[in-house]
DNA sequence: TTATAAATTTAGACAAATCTAAAAATTAAA
DNA sequence: TTTAATTTTTAGATTTGTCTAAATTTATAA
């Protein structure tokens, strides 16, 4: 049996691992789960007894293949949970995050799926995230970081690569919404800040929020 | 802040403690949460430290205003889920039990108010047992125990007092639903079965199966 | 390449929730 | 009303997940 603290260990790896293969710190970790170093190394001790991670002592953590599988599981749970609430319940999608930090706990695989048919298998949940389906597969995006395009070059929202709570209030007070229409006016070299329109209104952002901003081109 | 273990505590005590101010046993709670007395007894110090009850040694424990008020809200949530699995997921009311014990200690007011109303204010689980609302109230009930019918009665079934799986799966098996008719065709003296009928099928129960059917008669 | 800094692990402690075994209090019975 | 049975509590231990402080290993820089 998997505990709590266990999964959002492997939700964490999961998410400083963007090649799932590469190690992850002992340090990201502690800091990603807000804990201490020491913390982090005896629960990895823990979960590699499991089998759900694999360890080098001071070399980092990867995720096992059943390791891999949990923190999936995991996210997609995660990920469901949001778009009911925002588009059964009416949440905004800035409120949603503590929430299904509860709800991706609930086990019930039944749930999982009744759950996921309810809502018409959505593809990616309401900040634009992927949706791996039943299999651990996530869909294909087409997305690229604002920070990635060229001057002149434009595109739709799609998503966000980071759902903090105070990010997301940023993005609603410059209307940046789902959909919006996104243009980049200017590129300024000495701090990559970005000149852009949003649904033809220009703006000012910064390159730490525009390496955020999912956008799909035509 | 409350913890997980101490909501299923408060839970048990209003469950043992039909009037809710008389004092539960230690060994009563034990068997409840199949536990030993002594872990009770650790835990009812606990929660009588955060005056979540009233205890006296030796005499019992019962809940406090404000344990009260928290062991109603596990209850509203545990049966709103429910409504939620049945209607909107399509769960059978025999298969919710485990999962609405999880999805109780899902802690968003805003959630469960959302939730409440996103199932058009349900006054009754999908067992029949009532549903408090915001403030606590539980709605006036006005059925009855089968096993309190005259013979020659009948009325409709609108819930059970009990809701373990075994029970709710012989109901099944004896088309005993929400909703079927039944009447007391004959009451057995000696061990107080009956002589029923169900949507005009004859059958006969146990006293035990007929003092957890609720009966709304016309 | 050796000294220093940074990262990681170990050792020992603590709180929460549980357990077993023994002691104390209450209830029931002779 | 004294004894026996039952219930409840206490004492001490265990597991999980965390912490601080110290020791060790790895990385960096002079």
């Amino acid at each position: 049996m998997i505990t709590l603290a266990e999964e959002n260990y492997l939700k964490a790896i999961l998410k400083l691992s963007k090649n799932s293969e590469d190690s992850v710190s002992t340090n990201a970790i502690a800091e990603e789960l807000d804990t201490k170093a020491s913390s982090v190394t005896d629960m990895i001790k823990k979960i590699t007894d499991k089998q759900l991670v694999d360890y080098v002592p001071y070399r980092g953590v990867s995720l096992s293949k059943s390791g891999l599988k949990k923190a999936i599981e995991i996210v997609r749970k995660h990920r469901l949970w949001e778009v009911f609430l925002v588009t059964k319940l009416q949440f905004k999608w800035d409120e949603v995050h503590d929430i299904a930090e509860q709800l991706e706990h609930i086990k019930s695989q039944k749930l999982v799926d009744a759950l996921d048919a309810y809502l018409g298998y959505p593809q990616h949940d309401p900040h634009g995230e992927p949706i791996p389906n039943k299999d651990g597969q996530f869909p294909k995006s087409f997305s690229k970081r604002l920070s990635e395009l060229e001057k002149g070059s434009s595109g739709q929202v799609v998503g966000v690569s980071q759902d903090n709570q105070s990010f997301l209030q940023y993005l609603n007070s410059l209307n940046i919404t789902l959909g919006a229409s996104i243009s980049v006016i200017q590129k300024i070299d000495f701090d990559d800040s970005l000149e852009i329109t949003i649904n033809n209104k220009s703006a000012h952002i910064s390159n730490d929020v525009a390496r955020n901003l999912l956008i799909k081109q035509k």
